[in-house]
DNA sequence: CTCCAAGGTAACAGATTTGTAACAGGGGTC
DNA sequence: GACCCCTGTTACAAATCTGTTACCTTGGAG
């Protein structure tokens, strides 16, 4: 969920559109999923977790206010905020954009200046360091908001890596990740660091969850990786 | 500095437009108190601490844009979230006015009902839980209304700076706030600060909350920020 | 059982991040 | 003007975290 370069979702139809776009968000410095309809849009908001989400008004399928809504009122999701881009200047489609939860509306043609300045700011504001309900596994509760972690009631003392590494784990616990996966997702993308460094966070992660007693809810999966449960 | 309706402060030279948006504005809940030209609009900021202040782009004498400059320079006034009124639907004005500062822009002819969205954006936005009620964490008790502050009993003397530092992490105590979002919203936004300069008054409040004994308060959360609790 | 690759982990040498005192400048007040 | 309070920046020390290495243990194929 976002290391270093802000993750932007691109949902737009128009081919044309979407490759100027994602070419100047590349350039800014963001990375860049697209989308070109409603349904890949959802599932990708779930799947990538982007940090921010470019959203055309006019989509094939469920439109952008639909998906708009449903980014809103999903816990997960909510707090990723949401620029709406429309050709209509319409007024009451601007206010309806906004009251729906959109934390930003452009009217096309607006310029890429003007967008990129609404991207930053955007960024800027709602970006917490990890983002997230407090997420539970066993007796283990993690909290994104509070950057809290406890175990059976007794808080836990994580290092940053390990506080993300947990957070990987516990949002999908039992799935296996290999340590090119978790390099990827903890340490950041394109980031040289030796996998056999990820064994020595874990044995970190380990020993700060046991220290008070307590099974390891870490799970070596032999020629593969770790798994939480 | 608003009790309970929020005040906003309007700086138009126009009487009829004047006119339509103050009776708008009080229809909507606002208190709101007018400015016709720069140099009012400036001493009415500093007197009555407006919530939200309304800004012309064209005025006679001190211009629109540099009123905006002046109130996101100076501390004391630079959380006041600023919505531009322009009629130049120029797009280089519009980044221009954003990047001075304005959190917002519109440009005429608007519509009341677009103003009034945006208004309730902005005000969701800066406005902390402060105002009318005293927040309280542990023995700490801050009153918005009267800017005091008094840890078990005892009163506690803060700077500006302390004191929205302050009343932002009692919002939400627990949460963490990354020393970006402290500078958004405890100095304002588009203000160049260093990151570090969080770090000294975060100290600052510490030392003053401490000052009479007392277990501090605040966490630090190592590579993400800080937070109450 | 033997052997080897895979995984566990202590230790260490940096590298980062944070706490804080000191300082200089801006504004306001008298 | 002299004074005072508040700010933002800086520099340095202290605290903490990191990645790597080296050396062990483990698992399982044969």
């Amino acid at each position: 969920m976002s290391a270093e370069r802000p993750l932007v979702l691109l949902v737009e139809d128009e081919p044309a559109q979407r490759e100027i776009l994602r070419y100047n968000l590349r350039s800014e410095g963001y990375d860049v999923s697209m989308a070109e309809n409603g349904d890949d849009a959802i599932v990708l908001v779930d799947e990538m977790g982007p940090d921010l989400i470019l959203l055309d008004w006019m989509l094939p399928g469920v439109s952008g206010i639909e998906i708009c809504r449903r980014v809103k009122s999903k816990r997960a999701t909510a707090h990723i905020p949401v620029i709406m881009l429309s050709a209509r200047s319409d007024e009451m489609d601007r206010v309806r954009g906004l009251e729906t939860g959109a934390d930003d509306y452009l009217t096309k043609p607006f310029s890429v200046q003007e967008l990129m300045a609404r991207i930053r700011t955007q960024l800027r504001r709602t970006r917490p360091a990890t983002v997230g309900q407090a997420l539970e596994f066993d007796d283990i509760v993690l909290d994104g908001e509070t950057h809290r972690v406890s175990r059976g009631g007794a808080p836990i003392k994580l290092g940053p890596t390990e506080f993300r590494l947990l957070s990987t784990f516990m949002e999908k616990p039992g799935r296996v990740w290999s340590r090119e996966q978790l390099l990827d997702r903890v340490w950041g993308r394109d980031v040289y660091v030796d996998t056999r460094t990820v064994d020595v966070h874990v044995g970190r992660l380990r020993k700060a969850l046991c220290q008070h007693g307590g099974a390891d809810p870490v799970r070596t999966v032999r020629g593969t990786g770790y798994a939480l449960g």
